[in-house]
RNA sequence: GCCCGGAUGGCGGAAUCGGUAGACGCAGAGGGCUUAAACCCCUCGGUUCGACAAGAGCGUGUGGGUUCGAAUCCCGCUCCGGGCACCA
């Protein structure tokens, strides 16, 4: 071991010089980056625009490997785009409010401010350690009493455009967080997406944004936006278009003929073709009309099966899925069938659910299986109206067939007929055609404190009031005891609740609820275009000059939840007025990378399967562990943490510092003069170098970008190493280009590197330029093949024609053993790649 | 059930327009440097037969098809992952 300080102290400057120490490099670059302001940029900046924004993360204490990945993606693109002669906007901020930071106050007391901001502040310095670059002058917080005074602000406008509103309805309480949730942050187990815990059905009345009035825009507008497919599907399968009829069945007397005074029922169906089938109908158990269409004798009946359907939770109802069974009870009712103006029975059954369509449903066995399955379990009558193919054995036929017990519509395929029976109760005054969505009104208010509170006062006389835009921002108060029991301190807490009411001037109490985070996350954006702005949350020039987003990076678990609001809030400002009116979409571009898993399961805090980057960032570098990143797998791709090859990169990076840095090779055996033919070719393979690191660039093929940067350095070493030497010049411009390529990857070695070869700032210099002539190799392999298989690869000149690869190919020994004296019947010819001889 | 993706060596992956399958890396083997080890440098690795050679056969989940030629295109199937789902 005294070897290396023998070393040492035989030379300290040469060591101390050329020795890559990541620690030192990396710190001062960074330094350097955030003194100098390289990628602060002014809204009258005159490039052309680029605005790349990573997802704003949650405020959780130092960098953990799913943020390392994520923002070194986004640092990649920044400072690609910026060699390319953009002017980028990289802004970065925090998305303070949230649970974990009140969760922790009730354990220790702790405001969540002071919690928080010192999460924050853990987390700057960890994104600066991973070499990540932003425009600091433009960093936000969505708890910063100016972002809270503009959340609230938009959410006066909203309820004035009447997009937000309170309503009683049914919504989901989580036992864990004690708050209600939206449909989107229920699992599809029925538990919190958040806590785990099991989520219950409550009767609340909360505050909504009305997100459905835009669920077609939401659908239709999926189609121009380049996302990855798979996200946009997520989305419409959320919204869940459903285009049908709605239909009025009247309701019978005892003779069974309709009766005029009472109302019909309304029913939403998809197949109003199948009318003529109507065997049945059924109520959801939650239907208000549910008393009033039961007979005498049925109440009894009919309120256990209420009650019972009542009891069963969420968990439960989805345990029973799949089950046949078909629960249901008669109402000892009868409605008729507007078809055939025949009276059928009416039922209610736990599988109608009230939250969609009009909470009824005409029953035709014939072509739905659900159907087919009552009617069998209640002995009701089964009627097909479509024809189903010859062999067919199934129960219900879902399928496309003509029409058959119709009448007027036998004969029609499904499409058809499903057009003229609309266009038939549309005629008729007994229905309409009509368009379900599954979507449903985004759930803003949640029962905690750490959030935006929400800006209203409740008054006695006047109900609930809007708080005057001069009276915001509505802060949280400082001075709160946080219970174990998880109320929020706010609901005792005098000195919040306090207010007058902004109509009567009377006495008020101010509204305790706080919004979604997902509030906060739905606007950041677009602040960050106008970020000082003190008169609006951002002025609508700031933000055409850069939304939308041109490239958005986040996490695949925001398929839903986030996309899905921003898109909302974006069409919903420029509706009114806020954002700039051609504005419709806030991400043009989004990519959404893979996430970390760690012995199987996915790298999280709450599944303690962490990995520190600090460790790696000490001992082996932030470009080491940004290299390694890229490198080991196509970037939205899931990825295990045991293929991951940090200690193969540092060691590339030890090579790429031997090589730019001289010690690979004696300066003085470098050539001048003429050039020879290796050294021409790896100056074609420079160019060609650039030309693909580029292409991978434009692709997000990153780990493929690696890869050519290994090869190319590969080649450089049996360049400097071959006897003749290197060329002196060619190899400067050889690791110019390497250098140069790879700054975006790895901004801090090559940052030193270039230094210390010319002086100036790697990340200042424009992309380089692949001469499209350098391109091409000068000598290419030929194949050959014999039918098609590999019989001989020859080395031409990459000019060659038809006719000399043929003669070529023909001359090869091994090819003529193939050929065994024989003439080929057919050649197919490639010049210069392939030659195929066919016997 | 409906809608999206996938499947390539021991491993992660590459093959961008239908034309050399396995780039690059990890793990492994051999060699060089060294008193020695580490570092570093070079070389070899799909598989079977063959002799460790030359050479040949087989190979991209599976069965067919199109084509001079298929990992790539088409049809069927298997398995894996994701989304939606008693949604009328």
């Amino acid at each position: 071991m005294p070897d290396r300080d023998d070393q040492r102290r035989d030379d300290p400057d040469r060591y101390d010089q050329n020795r890559y120490d990541p620690g030192a490099v990396e710190g001062r670059w960074q330094r350097r980056w955030r003194d100098e302001g390289t990628y602060e940029i002014d809204n009258d900046d005159s490039r052309p625009g680029f605005y790349v924004l990573s997802m704003y993360p949650y405020p959780s204490g130092p960098a953990h490997m799913g943020h390392v990945r994520n923002y070194t993606f986004g640092d990649l693109l920044v400072r690609y785009r910026t060699m390319l002669g953009d002017g980028v906007l990289s802004p970065i901020g925090f998305d303070s409010f949230g649970l974990p930071a009140e969760n922790a106050a009730i354990r220790t007391g702790e405001h969540p401010r002071t919690f928080t901001e010192a999460r924050i502040a853990e987390l700057s310095s960890s994104l600066q350690r991973i070499g990540a670059v932003y425009d600091w002058r433009r960093v936000l917080c969505s708890h910063d009493p100016e972002y809270i005074r503009w959340t609230q602000w938009i959410f006066l406008k909203l309820y004035e455009a009447g997009l937000a509103y309170r309503a009683e309805a049914p919504v989901n309480w989580c036992t864990g967080c004690r708050t209600v949730l939206a449909n989107e942050q229920v699992l599809p187990d029925g538990t919190c997406e958040r806590s785990g815990d099991p989520v219950e059905d409550r009767e609340l009345a909360q505050w909504f944004f009305r997100i459905t009035a835009y669920a077609q825009r939401l659908l239709d507008d999926t189609d121009s936006i380049d996302w990855p497919e798979r996200v946009k599907n997520m989305q419409r399968n959320w919204i869940g278009r459903s285009a049908g009829a709605e239909l009025a069945l009247p309701i019978a007397d005892a003779e069974g003929r309709p009766r005029a005074d009472v109302a019909p029922i309304q029913v939403f169906t998809t197949r109003p073709d199948t009318g003529f089938g109507i065997t049945y109908a059924v109520l959801s158990p939650e239907h208000p009309r549910v008393a009033e269409l039961t007979s005498p004798a049925q109440r009894p009946a009919v309120a256990a099966f209420c009650r019972e359907a009542a009891d069963r939770s969420e968990l439960q109802r989805l345990s029973a899925e799949g089950r046949l069974d078909k629960r249901g009870v008669a109402c000892g009712t009868s409605v008729i069938n507007p078809f055939t103006g025949q009276a059928v029975p009416l039922f209610l059954a736990d599988y109608v659910l009230m939250t969609y369509g009009t909470g009824a449903i005409m029953g035709v066995p014939g072509e739905d299986q659900r159907d087919w399955e009552f009617a069998v379990a209640h002995g009701l009558p089964i009627l097909r109206t479509v024809e189903p193919p010859e062999g067919f054995d199934g129960e219900a036929y879902p399928g496309d067939g003509p029409s058959i017990n119709s009448d007027w519509l036998d004969g029609l395929g499904v499409a058809a007929a499903i057009e003229r029976a609309a266009d038939w109760l549309e005629s008729q005054g007994l229905g309409r055609r009509k368009v379900n969505y599954r979507l449903r009104d985004w759930l803003v208010s949640r029962q905690r404190f750490w959030g935006c509170p929400i800006p209203m006062v409740r008054c006695e006389a006047c109900g609930y009031q809007p708080v005057p835009a001069e009276e915001l921002p509505i802060l949280l108060p400082d001075d709160v005891d946080f219970q174990p029991t998880g109320q929020s301190p706010l609901n005792a807490h005098e000195g919040f609740l306090a207010a007058s009411c902004p109509a009567c001037g009377g006495p008020a109490r101010r509204e305790t609820d706080t919004m979604d985070t997902f509030v906060d996350s739905s606007w950041y954006f677009l602040r960050f275009a106008d970020p000082a702005n003190d008169r609006a949350p951002f002025s609508a020039e700031a933000a055409a000059r850069w939304l939308p987003v041109d490239q958005y990076i986040g996490g695949i678990e925001h398929a839903i939840l986030h996309l899905m609001y921003a898109r909302f809030f974006t069409k919903a400002l420029a509706d009114i007025g806020v954002a700039p009116a051609g504005l419709s979409e806030p991400f043009a571009r989004l990519f959404t990378q893979g996430m970390i898993r760690l012995g199987g399961a996915k790298m999280s805090k709450s599944r303690g399967n962490l990995v520190a980057p600090e460790e790696i960032l000490d001992r082996q570098g932030a470009d080491a562990l940004r290299l390694a990143h890229l490198q080991v797998k196509p970037p939205q791709d899931d990825v295990d943490w045991e293929d991951f090859g940090i200690d193969g990169c540092a060691k590339f990076l030890g090579r790429v510092w031997r090589l730019a840095a001289g010690e690979a090779h004696p300066a003085s055996a470098a050539r001048s003069g003429a050039l020879t033919a290796a050294d021409l070719e790896i100056d074609r393979g420079a160019h060609r170098l650039v030309d693909r690191v580029r292409r991978d660039f434009d692709r997000w093929s990153y780990n493929t970008a690696v890869a050519a940067c290994m090869e190319y350095t590969n080649e450089l070493y049996r360049y400097v190493s071959a006897p003749e030497g290197p060329h002196g010049e060619t190899l400067d411009g050889a690791l110019d280009r390497l250098l140069l390529v790879m700054a975006p990857m790895v901004p801090h070695i090559t940052a030193e590197l270039w230094e210390r070869r010319c002086g100036r700032h790697i990340h200042t210099e424009a992309w380089p330029v692949a001469e499209a002539a350098k391109l091409a190799a000068e000598r290419v392999t030929l194949v050959v093949q014999v039918n098609g298989k590999v019989r001989d690869r020859l080395e031409v000149d990459a000019a060659i024609d038809e006719t000399e690869a043929l003669r070529c190919a023909l001359a090869s020994e091994r090819v003529q053993r193939h050929l065994d004296g024989a003439s080929p019947r057919r050649v197919i010819a490639r010049p210069p790649k392939l030659v195929n001889l066919v016997l």
